[in-house]
DNA sequence: GTCGGTCTACTCGGATATCAGTTGTCCGAGTAGCAGTGG
DNA sequence: CCACTGCTACTCGGACAACTGATATCCGAGTAGACCGAC
């Protein structure tokens, strides 16, 4: 099982645009990050149809923002890049075989399939609990003031 | 994000080798699910790897659990097929580009894979929580006791 | 009747193809700002 | 000096390959039980 390595840009990429103020081209964020271009390109195509960011064509456009950085939780990015989709899917295997129950008689769910979906339901609630504007305050706090200052300058450049 | 198939499928056996009492081949648990007897076995060799099962060669040989279902979480089958790698990877995109932040200055964890961590913990937990004890036991109330009986008589056979 | 040897059929285990999904790349459509020109 | 027009350069968006990892398969190594014969 593995998350798609996009999640982790993404999220870097609201951080930034959080604190950039105005529209960042994707290019720009491909630079900062020293990640491919064209890929982070379609990640945040993803994150643009989930509409966490708008994007603005011509010169001086890019991405930026759709709402406060506390009304976008981690798990609105995550599951705008790898999907909402649970990572377990039952295929409903006790109706097959040999000795298959029919499907009537599978009023509820398989047993399997209730506890993975009460872990996946952990995980999410675990991811809703956390905003990007939490991230941005974690890292106000641990990235000395003149770092931040550097970066916003290196980002109107 | 998408875990493997052979979870599921893994899980099932758990749950078919606590009630058999004697050595299951690979064979007929694929049958019984109705699923690739050959991919099957490699999931099977997986969980014995992982000291779960433990199988028996030649004639009325096959596969038997090494304990109690009620020491056997869903997390240990989960871990034994899927990998106990957490599904998110912190590549330190912090490091990398023109802003990057120098190792030593990174003693603390980057705040996204901290949240990161924290989710998968929440899940495993989840996971760790039920025991294949619980599902079986879970499988005896909503199956009636003649559908049971005739598994067992299946396997027999 | 019992013990030993042999033999067979059945089991698992690892090495080997195939396929899907993620990763990575490219080019075309569209637009905002800028420069030039005329009033 | 101001407004309009055309242009240019820059932006995103979706369609197109390459590669890693999951999926599916096969055949060989090894063993437990059964069978047969001798004692």
């Amino acid at each position: 099982m593995k998350m798609s390595g996009g999640v982790e840009w993404a999220l870097h990429c609201c951080v930034v645009l959080s604190r950039a103020g105005a529209p960042v081209p994707a290019a720009k964020l491909a630079e900062l990050h020293d990640v491919s271009q064209s890929y982070l390109a379609k990640q945040l195509q993803l994150l643009s149809r989930a509409g966490l960011v708008r994007s603005t064509l011509g010169q001086s456009g890019g991405y930026v923002l759709t709402r406060a950085t506390s009304e976008i939780t981690v798990l609105d990015v995550v599951e705008a890049i790898d999907g909402a989709q649970p990572a377990f899917r039952c295929t409903e295997v006790r109706q097959r075989g040999p000795l298959a129950v029919p499907a009537e008689r599978c009023d509820t769910p398989c047993p399997i399939a209730r506890v993975m979906d009460s872990a996946d339901r952990a995980w999410r609630e675990s991811l809703r609990a956390i905003t990007v504007a939490d991230l941005v305050a974690d890292v106000g706090r641990t990235t000395p003031a003149e770092t931040l200052e550097a970066a916003r300058q290196w980002l109107r450049a």
